[in-house]
DNA sequence: GCCGTTTTCGGCCCGACTGTTTTCAGTCG
């Protein structure tokens, strides 16, 4: 079994625990024995393993290291078959139903025999639920709700989407004359590829125009809470809000709190405690001495100033911390303040991060002449605009015959086309002429070597066959990586976030060829694709695997969908430096090594 | 189940909200 795998069965032995009323204690073990396995490399836990030192890694105690030597010996554990056989699955599915946890399922269970949400439904309507001690009409009520609300908006929504929705409110806000300073928070301003929902945070003279105003903006389909400090609202979409209003002062704290993630501030508090200080959404106090943290929080003189995230930071003896790094992956260790910052390798420290304004050019774009909506004048234009100072084109090969795919003599022409519109120096953008090849289903590609030494750089793709084994997909990608002339493998897995999952691959074995190769892979920054994932590049970038940040437009809207992937390259702890596409138009010629007959004409 | 500059037991992040309760348990973020 391999570590994903693994770290599956570990948080599902979590959830099945919670469900039988476990230790909280305990059940947090396995999720952060998951957590702790997620960051470790596939070659990395063998070794590990082999060696008998995975009881060395933090998070992995006796048990754990028993479970996971197992797992990943022979795939099976039979403590988790049994207990998987002790809890019926339909109560899995119930623990989705908000104001449902594991105490409320198990009477539901034991007083009234529902094991699953139809079931559950059912019951609501005969008004058996309301009967049982420690619930009543209104739990009800919300349960029913809760199901009905899971069928209909049970979904996370893109980054890009919820992103398009916020920009307008946060703007809003801070338009209020009563407004101090407004900020979204949560997973949206952590740039996490698929966002929950959206969260707010104001700081405010007065609450109640700030209220009215959220709760009467245009798109709001229901007003689901409205109180003294905050308001929920949903959108015709689905998506929800909510909106914190707080004192000036405690906004920095309400930001960070807000802003998460869950294991970020665990672990920041944590840290925190280990300083006699206690961190919350309303400061930063001593721990020691009477009364609550909030108390303490009210009371000036014991609460840390901070002005800006930077000072609750350094309170703590830390860096900033960029949101995109607050995913309790090791981030508050590499913001640590050394006074001899040599004693830290690069890898221990925080990382400068990739900006968008370090972007120069993208390679993985397309126009009219395969399945994309802007010509190859309007697409320079759009790049033009967007100071870029070149633009690759990279239309489909001629087996994806669904997007018009690009035949020999269709892409010669394409090539005279382009090479035409920088001879004739309308733009300021130099063209790259380019192809997405595709990957045939035994790893060939759709161009022969004659035809793609003729090209600027080839970008490969896998557009077919995608049911093909783990084993199978992973050498057809490895045989195409190790085929002249390919300069980028495209998406890694081809998923679509919310729609469909990737193609089954071995990432880490495909990365090492690509460095061996000397091949780069793309991060395709496609709002519904960000592919190759953000956790997987951390450690192939220190491995010294080269990323190119991509758009895959299709139209001249979608060249700035190179947003979207500056965001999950941060989160992946890139620098400007490991982004090939933040180089000079200069040095990219130089790292082409173009074939003489395209030989640059400046 | 994990962990230790109070170390082999007794802790484990913190607080709000909700609904059901007369003092709090469960859930959520």
């Amino acid at each position: 079994m391999n570590k994903n795998e693994i770290a599956d069965v570990l948080l599902e032995i979590g959830v099945l625990l919670e469900l039988k009323g476990e230790n909280p204690f305990k059940i947090r073990a396995y999720q952060s024995g998951a957590r702790a396995l997620e960051a470790i490399e596939e070659a990395e836990l063998a070794r590990l393993i082999q060696e008998e030192k995975l009881g060395t890694v933090k998070g992995f105690g006796e048990a754990l290291v028993q479970k996971v030597t197992e797992l990943h010996a022979t795939g099976r554990l039979d403590f988790f078959e049994k207990l998987k056989a002790s809890v019926e699955p339909g109560l899995v599915e119930m623990l989705e139903i908000p104001g449902l946890g594991p105490k409320k399922i198990k009477v539901l269970h034991d007083k009234l025999g529902i094991a699953s949400i139809a079931a559950l439904s059912e019951a609501c309507g005969k008004g058996l639920v309301a009967e049982l001690d420690g619930f009543g009409e209104k739990t009800q009520e919300k349960i029913l709700a809760g199901i009905k609300n899971r069928e209909a908006y049970g979904r996370r929504h893109l980054w890009w989407d919820a992103r398009a929705v916020a920009e307008p409110i946060v703007a809003g806000l801070r338009a209020l004359p009563v407004v101090k300073r407004a900020e979204a928070a949560g997973s949206l301003r952590r740039g996490l590829e698929t966002v929950g929902d959206l969260d707010f945070i104001v700081a405010a003279e007065e609450v109640a125009p700030v209220v009215e105003w959220f709760t009467t903006m245009s798109g709001v389909k229901e007003v689901t809470a409205k109180g003294e400090t905050k308001a929920s609202v949903r959108f015709e979409s689905g998506l929800q809000a909510d909106l914190r209003i707080v004192p000036e002062d405690q906004f920095v704290f309400a930001l960070h709190h807000f802003t998460g993630s869950k294991d970020h501030n665990v672990q920041l508090r944590q840290r925190a405690l280990a300083r006699g200080l206690s961190l919350s959404e309303w400061g930063l106090v001593p721990a020691e001495g009477e009364g609550t943290a909030k108390a303490k929080a009210e009371d000036l003189s014991l609460r840390t100033r901070a002005e800006t995230e930077a000072d609750l930071f350094a309170a703590l003896g830390l860096e900033f911390i960029p949101p995109e790094l607050r995913e309790g992956f090791g981030e508050i260790e590499a913001a640590e303040i050394h006074v001899n910052t040599k004693s830290k390798s690069k890898a221990e420290r925080l990382p400068r991060l990739v900006e968008a304004s370090d972007l120069r050019g993208a390679f993985h774009n397309h126009t009219t002449a395969s399945d994309g909506r802007g010509t190859l004048i309007e697409m320079t234009e759009a790049a033009e605009a967007l100071g870029w100072e070149y633009l690759g084109i990279a239309d489909h090969s001629k087996a994806s015959f669904q997007a018009r795919g690009l035949t020999e003599e269709r892409l010669l022409k394409q090539m005279e086309e382009i090479g035409a519109l920088n001879r004739s120096r309308r733009f300021k953008t130099h063209v790259f002429s380019g192809t997405e090849c595709d990957i045939l289903p035994d790893g060939s590609l759709d161009f022969d070597a004659a035809m793609l030494a003729q090209l600027d750089y080839v970008v490969v793709s896998v557009h077919n066959a995608f049911t093909q084994d783990n084993a199978t997909m992973t050498a057809r990608i490895i045989r195409a990586l190790e085929t002249p002339y390919v300069t980028m493998l495209g998406h890694l897995t081809g998923r679509l976030l919310l729609r469909r999952e990737g193609y089954a691959v071995d990432a880490e074995k495909i990365i090492d060829a690509a460095i061996a190769q000397g091949v780069a892979i793309e991060l395709n920054a496609s709002p519904w694709r960000l592919d190759m994932d953000w956790r997987l590049w951390r450690k192939a970038s220190e491995r010294g695997l080269r990323c190119v940040i991509n758009p895959d437009a299709h139209d001249t809207e979608g060249l700035t969908h190179v947003r979207a992937g500056i965001n999950a390259a941060r989160k992946g702890w890139l620098t400007k430096n490991d982004v090939w596409n933040t180089r000079t138009l200069v040095e990219i010629r130089a790292g082409l090594n173009l074939h003489p007959s395209r030989a640059p004409t400046s």
